[in-house]
DNA sequence: ATTATGACCCGAT
DNA sequence: AATCGGGCCATAA
């Protein structure tokens, strides 16, 4: 097992199929801590896996965009996402539509 | 080992 | 509805 948090963060979020978002929560959750949620926020910051792992695919709990550090923030996030197919309801993700279901 | 920080979450006011 | 404070936890210095 990977003693790191966050490379199990990245692996996980790297999977995250186009057109679908997760929660900070579910990641953190599926890296083994439920609480972790800003742990996992931290390392979308870091993000050293860039191309890898699509940050802005990951958003809370209720699907609301928080931080974002590149573009306009979180305008460009809601974009990209926008981009990919997820639907969006008011300035948050649909996540009855658009949440990530992990196999 | 301890302190400080933060792209979170939750309850109370 | 908006704001405030507390809690939880990994990472960095």
């Amino acid at each position: 097992m990977d003693s790191s948090f966050g490379r199990k963060v990245y692996k996980i979020a790297g999977k995250i199929p186009k057109g679908k978002v997760a929660t900070y929560k579910q990641l953190a959750k599926l890296a083994g801590n439920t609480k972790a949620a800003r742990v996992v926020g931290i390392l979308m910051k870091e993000n050293p896996y860039a191309p890898k792992v699509p940050c802005h695919r990951v958003v809370g709990w209720n699907g609301s965009l928080t931080g974002y550090s590149a573009g306009n923030g979180i305008i460009t996030k809601k974009e990209m996402l926008l981009s990919e197919g997820v639907y969006f309801k008011g300035n948050k993700v649909d996540l009855a539509k658009s949440q990530w279901f992990v196999n």
